[in-house]
DNA sequence: TTTT
DNA sequence: TTTT
C-alpha cells in the first residue's frame, strides 16, 4: 500500500565501479554513484556553463548482483528508483544523506550497446565475497542481461499503420 | 528482460464506470478510458482553448480487481503502466488501438481524498460476475486502498533538516 | 544541452505551509515538504507498518509563485522536478541537503478537488513580502490553476473507439 | 494549465530514418518509428519469449530539427512526450491512430556514445526539403547536440559524502 | 568520481 | 522496421 508516489527516473554515467556487500541473510546491497550533466551558456558573458550532479544509488537483493555484476565505471544506465533518506552519525553529529534506492520496484537499463558494463573489464566485480552459505537458491539462478520490473507482455502485438499525418493545412495555431 | 523502457503516467478522471471482466483462469481483466485535459490561448485570437486526450487503460490480475472496485466514473486516479497496440478487425478492415498496460510492473494510486472513488456510489460495481471456481485464492485476500508495487521500504526515516537556502548573494544568472 | 537525464515524480501532501522568498532580482523562490507514505506487512511479524518519506522541494520562478500562492498545509500535489544536492555549512561542518528543484523544466499539479490548497485557508500566503520593485509584470498575471510546461497540443482529438478485447481464447500464459 | 499529467518515457531504437517535413510556417515536423522489446519465460513450456512493441513519435518544432538531423535507422533514444490520439479517415471509414507527441514539453536524449545518430551516415537525412523562405532564424542556429528542457540550474552543486550504510543488524524484514 |  |  502507499499514499502517493515517489519515483526517480535517471540516465548518467558511473563514477567508479559498483561496491556490492552481502547481509547476514545473503542479501546483496549495491552502491553506485551516478553523474548526469546539464550544460547551458551563462546569459551575461555567454560562456557555456557545466554542472555535474552526483547521484548516490543503492541497488538491494536480485538488482543488486546484477548490478555489481556488469556495471561498472564510467558505464551508462537507465535507473528507476525512489528517494530515500537516511540518518547517521559522525562525531555526535547527525547527518543526513538522499539516496536512490532500486529495488523488486524498480528498475535497471544498462545502455552501454555491447552488453557490457561500457567500462573497463568483465571480470566479476572485486569487494566483499558473497558469503557461501545463504541464499544458495541465488547463485543458481543464472543471471543474464536483465529487466526486473517487467511482466510477460498481453498475448499480441501487430505494429500500427496509419497514413503520416498532412500538417499542410495547419496554419500558425499549432503543436508549438 | 528488457531491451527499452516504455513508461506511460497518466493523471486524470474516469469517463464512465470501469468494466471488470474475468478470463477462463480467473484472472481479473479490468478496462476504464481516463481523460486528461490541456487548456492554452491561441496565438492569433488570444482566446482559451481546451482540449481533451482521452486514453484507454487496461488493468490485468489483482491490480484489475481493485480498480474495478473502487474507481468509479469521475474518480481521478495515477496510472502507471506500458504502452501495448493490439490489431483487432471490423468487417474485414485491420485496426490497431493502442493501450496503456497496467499490471504487475504497473502502478494505479486513487487521489480522491476520501478513500472511496470518488464517484457517484460505493457498489461493488456491476458487468461480468467473477466465475466462482477459479482463483479463489484472489476472493479471499481483502483488498483495501492498494499500492502494488511498493517494496518495503529500508530501515529508517527521519524527516530531513537544514536551513534554507539563501539567495541572497545571487546574481541574475541563475535557475531560471 | 544536457548528457543524461535526472527526473523526479512525487504526488504527496504539504507537511506545512509553502515558504515564499524573492530574490534581489525579483524572481520567487519556494520551499514546501512533501510526504510520501509507505506501508507493508511485516514478514515476521504480520504486523501493519507505515514509512513516511519527506522531500525537500523548491520552486523557482513563475512556478514559485504559484506553489506559494496556491498550495498549503496538507494539499496534495503532483511534482516533477529534478535531484540537486547543495552544501552548507554549520559549526564549520559541511553538510548536505538533497533537494528536488521544480523550474522551467519541471511542473506542478494540484490534486485537491476544489482547485485551492486543500487546506485551511485561502489567504495570501505570509513570509516574505514580494520587493515592490522589481518584476512587477509578473504581478499583473493573473495566474489562475497552472500547468506549466505545456505546450499548446495539435489540431484535434476526438475520443477512441474500439471493441474490448477477447480474452475468451486465452490461456494461463498471459499478461500477469 | 492543465487538469492532468499525460506523460510517456520510451527507451528504444529506431526502425527507420526519420522522416523530416516543414509545415506552411516553417516549422518542422519529424516521424519516427521506435522499438521497445520485452523478452520472458513462457510459463508452461519454459522457453523464451520475445515480444516488440512499435511506438510512433512525432517531435514539434526545433527539436524536430535536431531529431532529424541527428537520429538514425538503428538509434538508440530516449524520449519523453505524450500521447495523443488523431483521427484520420480512409475508403470514408473512421480510424485513431495514437502518437508519442515531442515538443517543447518534451525531451529528447541520444544514447548513442558516439555522439551520431549510431545509424548508418552522418549526411544530412533527406526527405521533404526545407523551405527556404520562412523561419530562417532557425536555420542559423548552430544545432549542437541538445538537450531541450533543461534550464539552467541552481548555482553550487557539490558532491555529497556519507559514510556506506552498515546493513550488517538488519534482518529479514527488510528492503525487498 | 563519470561522460561528451 | 530496430536492437541484443
Amino acid at each position: 500500500m502507499a499514499r502517493g508516489v515517489n519515483k526517480v527516473i535517471l540516465i548518467g554515467n558511473l563514477g567508479g565501479d559498483p561496491e556490492t556487500r552481502y547481509m547476514p541473510n545473503g542479501n546483496a546491497v549495491c552502491n553506485i554513484t551516478l553523474a548526469t550533466s546539464d550544460s547551458w551558456k551563462d546569459r551575461n558573458t555567454g560562456q557555456l556553463q557545466e554542472r555535474t550532479e552526483w547521484h548516490r544509488v543503492v541497488f538491494f537483493g536480485k538488482i543488486a548482483e546484477i548490478a555489481g555484476q556488469y556495471l561498472r565505471k564510467g558505464s551508462k544506465v537507465y535507473i528507476e528508483g525512489r528517494l530515500q533518506t537516511r540518518e547517521w552519525e559522525k562525531d555526535g553529529i547527525k547527518r543526513y544523506t538522499t539516496e536512490i534506492v532500486v529495488d523488486i520496484g524498480g528498475q535497471m537499463q544498462m545502455l552501454d550497446g555491447r552488453g557490457d558494463g561500457g567500462g573497463y573489464d568483465q571480470q566479476p566485480q572485486g569487494g566483499q565475497q558473497r558469503p557461501q552459505q545463504p541464499a544458495p537458491q541465488q547463485q543458481a539462478q543464472p543471471v543474464q542481461q536483465p529487466d526486473y520490473q517487467r511482466a510477460a507482455p498481453a498475448a499480441q502485438i501487430p505494429p500500427e499503420p496509419a497514413p503520416a499525418q498532412s500538417y499542410d493545412n495547419f496554419d500558425d495555431d499549432i503543436p508549438f
